[in-house]
DNA sequence: TCTAAAGTGCACACAAGAGTGCAACTTAGG
DNA sequence: CCTAAGTTGCACTCTTGTGTGCACTTTAGA
């Protein structure tokens, strides 16, 4: 499969490419709303057949070991984005500034946060998700030591408090319509709002972070039929 | 199973139904790490054989639904015996309240909260959990309109945003753990913050509400310009 | 103590989903 | 156009879990 030893008479189709791509998209997709969906169905959302599935990945986990990586790569670039600015920032701009780019990975981290809770990948989806981890629980640490965020709950209580707020919105977004704005802006008022801060010292970071185009693209829309135009990419 | 008709010729054994309550607890939690746990697992934590479910629940499904009955009465008495005092009463106070009482059903919360996105009694769980969603509607509503609650974030998502913060700590409760004492606070400042507060803000309501055993996990020290920002624990 | 109620253990049947092998068909790359 | 890569459909096997029937044992209540 992943084999490009000299004894391939061919280079791979392209298609086969996009198809894999199809399939953990779909996967994401699927399992966003059911953690348990089957293969079938996700074949489905793809376009493809159940059968086509083992072209790609052998194993049911597998695959969802392949999302949990595709969905940590983005996961990460995102958080490592919002660092490039490596002045040392305000604790408060810093958190606003992961909640917002995060946003944008809504799918993949919501998966994400469902495998956590199940099936055997639990480990590796942690292990996937500790840098970012380890980026918040740093920032939260930071914030609290500069006496910017609250004191009153342990850092480490603190810092996973702020991820669950997050998903919070995350789910909101799955269950309640959000555009891409409305979700960005939710994510960062909920984090700081945890963090301690009140909504009008919230709202006046979130200015202060002063977002690109309020109009973004909107949802990730996943077309179930081929015929469907792309939207963001 | 529920025939008191003429027909019996002796009064049901008194451990039926103390088997049925281990059933649903048991169910409860084990549903609470796991959304699928089988029955045969179920049966085990209950101390009875997977065969014995059947004597007191006709399917999966019929047990789930007394889960969700037997959750939803405990929580809305604990709401309603939150409201006892009938006295209009500040928000804040109401909904932090409601926040103290509802700690004490963790367990059945959790299962409801899971409940409510799988199986197919999403309808029931929905409707069992209508009062108490009612009702954080209804304090929402009112907080915001009296402009003590955030103005940022429209009713009806903050409303839903202050139940998932609940939620969030009775996932933090499942996985790290927490004190009764612990739990019940964590859940007052966390809903009080998403609700606009800041955490001192927060802090002081829940002073006010004067709970029982606050004693051993007290950090009151919420400063501004921290002395010395001690670490909890 | 007697006995029905409750629970046990084992036998099934049934369903759904994962994974495999294979022949036949489509499609993209050369 | 040729052909291998990719896909499909079908027919399996295997596993896990639900639900049921029935003979048997245990237990609480009168």
């Amino acid at each position: 499969m992943t084999e490009p030893s000299s004894t391939r008479t061919r280079a791979p189709r392209r298609d086969a490419a996009e198809n894999r791509e199809a399939l953990i998209l779909a996967a994401a997709t699927l399992l966003n709303r059911d953690p348990n969906a089957s293969l079938e169905a996700i074949a489905a959302e793809a376009g493809l057949s159940r059968r086509a599935i083992y072209g790609h990945f052998a194993t049911r986990d597998a695959l969802l070991r392949e999302i949990a990586v595709h969905g940590a790569a983005r996961i990460n670039a995102a958080m490592l984005s919002a660092e490039t600015e490596t002045e040392p920032r305000d604790p408060a701009l810093e958190l606003a500034a992961v909640g917002a780019r995060i946003w944008h990975e809504v799918d993949h981290i919501r998966v994400m946060a469902l495998l956590t809770v199940r099936g055997p990948q639990v480990q590796l989806v942690g292990d996937a998700l500790k840098p970012l981890r380890d980026h918040v629980h740093d920032i939260v640490a930071r914030g609290v030591e500069a006496g910017a965020f609250r004191a009153d709950i342990a850092v480490d209580r603190l810092s996973r408090l702020v991820e669950s707020a997050a998903i919070s919105v995350l789910d909101e977004a799955a269950r309640h319509g959000l555009t891409s704005a409305e979700g960005r802006r939710l994510v960062v008022l909920s984090v700081l709002s945890i963090a301690g801060f009140s909504a009008r010292e919230a709202g006046a970071i979130l200015l202060a972070l002063d977002l690109p185009g309020l109009d973004d693209a909107t949802f990730t829309d996943v077309p179930t039929d081929p015929s469907t135009p792309e939207a963001t990419r």
